[in-house]
DNA sequence: CGTGAGCCATGCGTCTCACGCATGGCTCAG
DNA sequence: CTGAGCCATGCGTGAGACGCATGGCTCACG
């Protein structure tokens, strides 16, 4: 049993319109054929001739011109949503989802975060944190529209074909966190050969990771203690219980009575950086958001 | 390039409203990969995701809020639209088509018309007059609804298949039509004998039938005048310049100045009747215009 | 009356599309 | 870690849309 169908509708209101099937199939690009069995089909839909036929070219019926009033609203109202829908996608407001991992979700995102809001106040940015796998496949999925993940040394190669990534300029790179009463904490930067002898509060995740263990360059670290949580692990650095890996990144987010002191180690190769991943055919909120994250204290 | 379509408009919003691909192909008859891909080619339509996907459903998105908005009432217009069609074809107004051969249109078809008047005011019967053939041409192209034909002994055998085809009831056969002073006129029935010797008025059309020769029994008869059409051939009868055959359906539509008169013929074998033709299904207007055809003065 | 133009209806063949089946991948609760 | 629930997609099949060609009808014109 057939139904109505947007095509059959706009065949019926160009047939009206001309008089023709003829005419009609040329101004629709079908031929005459096509539109004889389109209009037999919406007939046989709406269970009523539509039209009369006459030697040159039909007329509508009764039932025709009842069809024709709602069949101009329908094209009316389909109109309004495709121009509604292509106005949501310009236009930056409503909500944009981002995720991060977790160290940029504590510090860079926050600022890029504020940053937008000043500018566009009617943008909801909703947060959402977790590993840089998940990440992208919230993203490929639709759930998220920017994703701000960690690449590099140590860490996977992630599969980024038909994403749009683009890398966070500067970065203060590794360091330390170390309670405000320690020797560390009123220097502007240690030294690699210092850290031997210190106590490690290190991460108890299934992750690896600098983030996670003892300095990577220590041969033989002392570990003092484990937590899951690096909010844990910097409660115990503050308590004077040890000293943690902690990217620069997160330098200024420490809680109270922890300090950030930069390490310098020649032998450290590992370099990772932080990279912003959308589509590559994002929103116009999208981008303004992936532009304020690469555009922050660390960019030019 | 993929168009919204009616059926995909309804998966949306039944999507929408069950928050689950799977509920809506369960509620709307399809299979969740059906629903998935129709969602799929509406997102492709309008240029935005419709949906954001989660592991227990979907939720939409703000793009598919401003559909939505518009599906309903495109929804609420079709439905709309069926309806008031729907009605129209159960409703006793508005315009019917009739044709009639030329006798029948000018008795019996305006009788039954006065009559559907009087019950259905709402009803505008249109009366189109020609030959049979040509009526039911009409008829199967949809540009009438009711014919009106002749069929018996000298008519063609017309193709009735697929239609609806209802007698007239009685009839009163072949007269001939007099002038008021001629002394066939005040007789109840006439003699085929007394034809003998009569001048005829005759037909110069183009069909053949006893409407249009002289009496058809008579082996010599005398044709005095021709005339195309019936009125002139009555004009010249009423004027005393001869007779004329006349069928009894047109008895009652005789102009002033002419009778018409039974004839007693033992030898005329040709029987006709008037046959009213409508398609099998057809409206009710339709129905009722028929069965008021056949219960004239000439029904129970 | 015969002919040609204009238009609609339909048989036929081909290509595209819609859909179901089966399966893989992911998230989340237990 | 496992199983349930849900979405995405490859594949195959049947139905549908469409164009081509042709027939049938009406009507205007010579």
């Amino acid at each position: 049993m057939s139904e109505m169908t947007l095509a059959g509708l706009r065949v019926v209101v160009e047939v009206a319109r001309r008089g023709s099937f003829t005419a009609a199939a040329e101004v629709l690009g079908y031929t005459q054929s096509a539109i004889s069995r389109q209009v037999g089909v919406m007939e046989t839909a709406v269970g009523s001739p539509l039209f009369e036929r006459w030697a040159r070219g039909v007329r509508p019926t009764t039932a025709c011109e009842a069809l024709l009033k709602h069949a101009r609203q329908v094209v009316v109202h389909l109109e309004a949503a495709e121009l509604e829908i292509a106005g949501l996608r310009d236009r930056i407001a409503g909500r944009l989802a981002v995720g991060a991992y977790p160290t940029a979700a504590a510090s860079l995102v926050p600022r890029a975060m504020a940053r937008v809001k000043e500018e566009h106040p009617a943008l909801a940015v909703r947060l959402g944190e977790a590993g840089s796998p998940a990440l992208l496949r919230r993203l490929r999925a639709g759930r998220i529209e920017v994703a701000v993940i960690a690449v590099g040394d140590g860490l996977p190669d992630y599969d980024l074909s038909g994403l749009r990534a683009e890398s966070v300029p500067g970065g203060r790179g590794l360091g330390v966190a170390v309670a405000d009463g320690h020797p560390f904490a009123t220097r502007t930067e240690v030294d690699v050969r210092d850290l031997a002898g210190q106590v490690w509060v290190v991460g108890a995740g299934g992750e690896g990771g600098p983030q996670f263990g003892a300095w990577p360059t220590l041969s033989a670290p002392h570990v003092g203690h484990e937590a899951r949580t690096w909010q844990t692990r910097l409660g115990l650095v503050a308590a004077g219980l040890g000293v943690s890996v902690l990217p620069g990144l997160a330098a200024d987010v420490v809680p109270r009575g922890v300090t950030w002191v930069p390490v310098r180690d020649p032998g450290l190769a590992e370099r990772r950086q932080t990279v912003v991943v959308t589509d590559e055919d994002r929103s116009p909120a999208a981008d303004v958001f992936a532009q304020a994250l690469r555009s922050g204290p660390h960019g030019s």
